[in-house]
This record gives C-alpha cells, sequence and structure tokens, in this order.
DNA sequence: AGCGGAACCTGTCGGC
DNA sequence: TGCCGACAGGTTCCGC
C-alpha cells in the first residue's frame, strides 16, 4: 500500500504522536507478523524503550531507541496505524498494540503482507541490506541508474520498482514518473540513454515531492494515522485512469500488465 | 544472473 | 441476493 510518500507522511504524524514516548507495553496477536522472530525478543526489546527518533529507509519504518537499538516497520499493502484508547478493543487484524501513557497504538493489517522486527544494532538489520538508492540523495543521479540498468531487458517499470536499485518506488508512482519522463512502462532497462536517465532522476524526485507535499495518495487502503486520507489521488495523471483521456494529448490511458503488476500509460505519449 | 510466475492474505467491486 | 473472478500503494521464493 504505502510507497515513499506515504510513508514519509505516516512518520510525519508518527513522531507527533510517540516521540520521546515510552512503550510501556506491547502485544503481538499475530506472531507471524514477526516472520520467525521470538515474540518474546520482540516484546522484551520493545517494552520499556523511549522512541528516540522515527526514519525511513525505502518503505521501512525505523524506530530508534537508545543505543543502536530499535524496530523496522514494513506496512506491505494495507497497514496502517491507529490511536485508540487503552480500553477500546483491538481491531480484526491488528498486527501489534504498543501501550504508551495515556493511550495504546495498534499496527492494524488486514492482509498481512507487513513486517515487524525488533533489531539490537541497525548495521545487522537484514531487511535494510542491499535497499538501493533514497531518490533525494546525492547517489541517485542518471550516471547510477545507467549503469544499474546495464544489460537489463526487463521492462524499465520493473526496474523502477526493484528496491534493490530504487528505494521506496512503488505501482502508482512508477506510473506517474514514466508518464511525466515520457517513456513507456514496457521500455527495456538497456535502451535507456543518457538524457533519459535524467529525466527519470528528475521526475522521480519531483513526483515524490508533489504526492509529500499532499500526503500521500488514498486510493482504497491507504491511511495516514487515524485514517486520514492524503489528496495526491487529485493529482494523478494516469495511474487507475484506463479509458480516460491523457492530460497532454487526449488519446485513451491504456493499462498493460507487466510483472504481475498494472502500468498506466498513454501510448502516443510514452516511447518505447 | 536474471526472468516470469506463483504464493502469501483479506477485502472489495463489477458482472452475470 | 449471491457467487465468482479480477484486482489491490508489496515482497519473496522457486524453477527454468
Amino acid at each position: 500500500m504505502p510507497e515513499l510518500p506515504e510513508v514519509e507522511t505516516i512518520i510525519r504524524e508518527l513522531k507527533g504522536e510517540i516521540l520521546r514516548k515510552k512503550i510501556l507495553s506491547c502485544q503481538i496477536p499475530r506472531e507471524s507478523y514477526l516472520r520467525g522472530q521470538d515474540a518474546k525478543i520482540f516484546t522484551d526489546g520493545v517494552s520499556g524503550k523511549t522512541i528516540n527518533d522515527i526514519d525511513r529507509r525505502g518503505k521501512y519504518i525505523i524506530w530508534r531507541f537508545e543505543g543502536s537499538a530499535g524496530v523496522l516497520s514494513h506496512l506491505g499493502m494495507t497497514g496502517k496505524y491507529v490511536k485508540l484508547s487503552p480500553e477500546e478493543q483491538s481491531p480484526k487484524h491488528t498486527a501489534a498494540r504498543f501501550g504508551f501513557e495515556g493511550f495504546d497504538l495498534i499496527l492494524d493489517d488486514a492482509r498481512r503482507f507487513g513486517r515487524l522486527l525488533y533489531f539490537d544494532r541497525e548495521e545487522d538489520a537484514e531487511p535494510l541490506q542491499g535497499i538501493g538508492a533514497e531518490p533525494f540523495s546525492e547517489v541517485f543521479t542518471a550516471e547510477y541508474l545507467i549503469e544499474e540498468f546495464k544489460n537489463r531487458k526487463r521492462a524499465v517499470k520493473e526496474l523502477l520498482l526493484d528496491q534493490t536499485i530504487i528505494a521506496g518506488l512503488g505501482n502508482i508512482y512508477a506510473s506517474e514518473i514514466l508518464f511525466r519522463a515520457g517513456l513507456h512502462p514496457m521500455k527495456a532497462g538497456e535502451t535507456i540513454s543518457a538524457s533519459q536517465a535524467q529525466l527519470l532522476v528528475e521526475h522521480t524526485r519531483k513526483v515524490l515531492e508533489e504526492a509529500i507535499s499532499h500526503n500521500g495518495t488514498t486510493i482504497s487502503d491507504y491511511r495516514r494515522v487515524d485514517e486520514k486520507s492524503g489528496e495526491f489521488q487529485d493529482f494523478l495523471q494516469v495511474y487507475d485512469k484506463e479509458g480516460e483521456p491523457c492530460p497532454k494529448c487526449g488519446e485513451a490511458i491504456r493499462r498493460i500488465v507487466s510483472g504481475g503488476r498494472s502500468s498506466y500509460y498513454c501510448n502516443k505519449c510514452q516511447i518505447l
């Protein structure tokens, strides 16, 4: 569900609720959400800790405690955070419940594609190994993309979704970026020129910045903390717009499936 | 190594 | 109303 702009939005709001606060209790109703980590290791590691910082790497939310310990939270497709009063019942698909002074924080995830992990040392946290370039970092350049796309016959749309290349893009923003850059989603990675790679870099940053400033995109599942919606859906140009006119040329937007995911594009404005 | 496809889950929506 | 298939902001695993 959430891509980089949604995760950024959630982090900003989580900071307002739990930064500098102490976790008094922790329940994990379904241990499988920890993906093999012992539930006792998680709950013991977390209980009594104060959250000193909240950060992001790719689509992972990072809670940092004193020292180098902390928590990784990936929201999968449907994960969301909701504040409840201590006497309220947990929602049906609660993956975790954290007790704070005066309120509880629930992590609710209907499809359970998300994940939680306690780490002693962030440098050793396995999910963070091998995550690719952050779009707003200086290592994310046209030269970097050219190098990563070299000899890759896979569609550029699928390469944009590859978290080991670029951190944080998902299906909505990959389609929007390719539309703005004028590149067909099925275009083979190795055929991207230096100037096209430059366009990808610029439009990636621009789309993400705009989406962050509008609190992300809410189409169906994504919710900010406490069920609030984002607003960037009002600014999407192609995603989920099959059959609607292209905002640039009026031709009908098409949908194709590649890598098992839908891509939306204009066959006239986006070149192969 | 890299690729395509299936699997993991639950919910919703559209068609018949 | 009800059933069925398609599809959903993601990732990982498996076989070629």
